[in-house]
DNA sequence: CGTAATTAGATTGTGCGCAATTGAATTGCG
DNA sequence: CGCAATTCAATTGCGCACAATCTAATTACG
């Protein structure tokens, strides 16, 4: 029932689609498998991302989180308010820029780590292949997206 | 700069967070590549993957592609509509099982199979690896995913 | 035949993800 | 100092993503 690809046109396609369809699913299965895990901690995968990155620094900007994980405010300030709601982070205007509001953890947000190194246990198993692989696997998607926005950004320099 | 891994448990959470970041981050960045190229055909990232789904194969109920995506109806349904608007297919229950409803190509949604040619190149590129590269890529996150999707669900079921 | 179980799709509600706009605070410059 | 440009967050609007619920059609089974 399967066509042979003998049309060049057609086989850029498909692997362009191919390639599309992984890394989407991928992405979706890496939520999907987060999302069992984190209901009993009350966290959503994007909340867990932030809090990762509040375990790994306290006490940052909206911008900082914003930068490591590639979000904007729009995403960022309706998710923290929802994490303040759940008693993990503080938001306070910083004293010597009030333009910038601080994310910090409260006990409750900093004592729930403890609960997060199961998850990622879990997650480690799930993942199914052995740390070298995991490692390899990382830096291949790491170089990739820093080929797709360095590609971005020079398509948008390249139209001045 | 790096710091050497002693502690085992930390060493858990951080390539784990690390494998997490850099699959969100590829897969976003994957979305911003995209986005240029689509809007100017009209289409969203999921539109352009549903709309390449039904030019491998025109003529499928929803749920086919439902599963060929990993969604389900409460995304396609709107999708579908938005793509019916936009004239690029039509939906229209099967006769034979009037449970089902099939999503066929317009002539429009036909044609932008041409432009879409273009947009794949263009992705083709901005990935920046040589096909046998892409094609790793695509098999190491298929298989990750499969992975992922197994041990979910096997978490399911050892539950009974 | 008729009822139960299954299946397909739509709807509702919550939470991202991002572009665009707004507003307040800070910085730069004359 | 005063004013423009910049920066940081918040808000608004649109489009996914997904769980839960609902309706209608089909199938299974007595």
């Amino acid at each position: 029932m399967q066509k042979k690809p003998r049309d060049p046109d057609n086989l850029g396609i498909k692997l362009d689609a191919q390639l599309c369809f992984a890394i989407y699913g991928a992405a979706h299965a890496f939520t999907r498998t987060y999302k069992p895990l984190l209901d009993p901690l009350g966290l959503t995968y994007p909340q867990y991302l932030v809090m990762i990155a509040l375990w790994e620094e306290d006490d940052q900007p909206v911008k900082a989180i914003g930068d490591r994980l590639g979000l904007d405010s729009g995403t960022l300030s309706p998710l923290l308010k929802r994490l303040e709601q759940s008693g993990l982070v503080t938001r306070r205007r910083d004293r010597d820029d009030e333009r910038q509001v601080r994310i910090s953890l409260t006990k409750k947000g900093t004592e729930l780590k403890a609960q997060a190194t199961g998850v990622a246990q879990a997650i480690g198993k799930a993942v199914g292949c052995s740390l070298e692989e995991a490692v390899a696997l990382r830096d291949e998607l790491i170089a990739l997206k820093q080929r797709l926005t360095k590609a971005g950004s020079e398509e948008t320099q390249s139209s001045v």
